[in-house]
DNA sequence: TGAAATTTGGCATAACCTGCCAATCATGAA
DNA sequence: TTCATGATTGGCAGGTTATGCCAAATTTCA
């Protein structure tokens, strides 16, 4: 799918706020409301907008604690890969995962409610996946930056 | 703030879809329209839902590399720490950026078009900014995991 | 148990969404 | 340049949803 000019400011306007009204988006993007709201579908239908979401304070939320821990395998067999990412897929701490290039093979992020909570999520469910070689666990102690937007591409 | 299951109920529908009516939201949570939007507006009050956001098919939006970038000062000073801080601050490539305990002081997710902007942002970004002692840069070469919606706290 | 405070549900009005159609604009060929 | 074709837009009408208010129900705490 093609974006011109109006779909990269209707995609950032609703990255900004990504409840407002159809109304107050076209008025935005210099559109009327029903080519706008046309638009926004034809995004939502070529999965150019995956979804919406609502943003939570962590710390209100009661999971304060993010960490982030990087993981290597011992082996990298299919098997061995697999199970490890679905390891991963059950597990409800862990928001994100991603393989990488480098010196680790995956990087994860955790949410935790403290540090009870982390050593048991640790103890439980991450020294109990098989194959894994080494584990380095980061805590996060200040969000330096968190932008929502992307930039114009 | 205390949350009570309602509210726990309404934010993680909220994170599943930030942009359902109103209606379908209260019939979810078993509450009629108007608590639920009450609920709604405190949790927004309140903070705990910090706003709302379209999540975006990177790919498809024209930035598909994402990476994650470890940096180390060579001081801890206010004025270094300060320094870079604001720096990365600037940087609209630089979507999120973290500090934290461990063998790295700050790790960075980055977003850009292709190599060449990789490239770019490293020589004319990230090369430029004073008192960094060490950088090591990892690709995402796949997102094995993103859940968008909190455990229960 | 009983009173106070909080929360809920229903209603009326206002705002918004959404599908349809004519008008406008952009595109490309002659 | 001109004209025809297709794509995109704006306005309108009807249906849906949001929102503020008030009485009823529920919870809380003495």
């Amino acid at each position: 799918m093609k974006l011109d000019k109006t779909d990269i400011a209707i995609l950032r306007a609703l990255q900004e706020d990504g409840r407002q009204s159809n109304l107050a988006l076209a008025e935005k993007v210099h559109l009327s409301p029903s080519p706008c709201l046309r638009r926004v579908r034809q995004l939502e239908e070529a999965g150019v907008i995956r979804g919406y979401t609502a943003i939570l304070d962590e710390k209100a939320y009661g999971l304060p604690l993010t960490l982030f821990v990087r993981i290597s395998l011992e082996r990298h067999s299919s098997e061995a890969v697999e199970g490890f990412e679905e390891a991963i897929a059950g597990l409800e701490e862990v928001v994100e995962c991603h393989l990488l290039t480098g010196s680790a093979d995956y990087l994860l992020r955790v949410v935790v409610a403290d540090l009870d909570d982390y050593q048991r999520f640790m103890r439980e469910e991450i020294h109990q996946i098989t194959g894994v070689s080494s584990i380095e666990t980061s805590f996060s102690l200040k969000r330096v930056k968190e932008a929502r937007v992307y930039r114009k591409p």
